[in-house]
DNA sequence: TTTCAATAGTTGTTTTGGCAAATATTGTGA
DNA sequence: TCACAATATTTGCCAAAACAACTATTGAAA
């Protein structure tokens, strides 16, 4: 197949997805003032085993750099909804848990942005193109780093 | 279909789509030392007619604010990539134009790029998997805004 | 066991980005 | 044609991010 098929399907791919997420970040700042990267972190120590995560792992699932998630966490962290906890394995490591109040607060959005989610994507789909979706990018994912 | 299904589907998309940006802005740094948004720009202004487009058409494309673009091609411009030049038909707008530094810039991180979308990208998906991928996203696409 | 490269995270400094207000121009309804 | 809302872009100001240098700890090789 022509690659320039596959290079406007990149195309598409990347432009739908930037415009999907600054609809949710949208949707989440009227309903709950929260900006979608708090969302991210909380929602992945939400569903972590434990409610805690590394920062490494952290830094590498939200798309920032290691100083970056240092500052966000900071600011989360002032704000109630997580906190540090030191690793007891390795001594230069820590813990970003999630608190009771951050707990609350993702109790609140996650509805939200599961409702964004399914009415500007999953309700346009079937399920062979979800099916599909999951296919494709189960295998592009498989190879990177 | 159950909707956990979806929801996961769009973690994964996200995921990906992050990890590509993620190496792609590696990728054309070490090449050519330009900024993945740089490049964005140029190569909308490449593809348009006329080597132009309004200030207004590219803040849409790019993931970027309008205050945000403003400043990326103030940057451009200092850097000698682009130009401004004032819309004859509406005074109020500008049109950003590409320079011959720019298409030279563009003409050698267009390669890398492309290399990296079909490294990282293209060659692991099947005819297939391209064309669920562009039918799904495109009725994504479709509903939004 | 000592040395040194590698890893985890933070801090200092500079860039970049966002939001809201300002400027300029256009279009529209009375 | 005269207001006035709407549109296109920029600017002032502040928040958030990157990059590189730094501290602390670990791990591994000599």
């Amino acid at each position: 197949m022509s690659e320039q098929k596959g290079m406007a399907v990149w195309e598409t791919l990347l432009r739908t997805v930037s415009a999907l997420l600054r609809t949710f970040e949208q949707e989440l700042q009227e309903s709950d003032a929260l900006p979608l990267a708090w969302f991210d972190v909380l929602i992945q120590l939400y569903e972590a085993p434990e409610r805690a995560l590394r920062m490494q792992a952290l830094a590498d699932s939200v798309v920032l750099s290691r100083s970056g998630l240092t500052r966000l966490i900071d600011r989360m962290e002032r704000a109630g909804l997580v906190r540090r906890e030191p690793s007891k394995e390795d001594r230069r490591g820590y813990y970003a848990v999630i608190t009771d109040e951050g707990l609350r607060v993702i109790g609140l959005a996650r509805p939200v942005h599961h409702r964004g989610i399914r009415e500007h994507f999953i309700d346009h789909l079937d399920d062979n193109d979800i099916e599909a979706l999951d296919i494709a990018l189960g295998k592009v994912r498989a190879h990177l780093q």
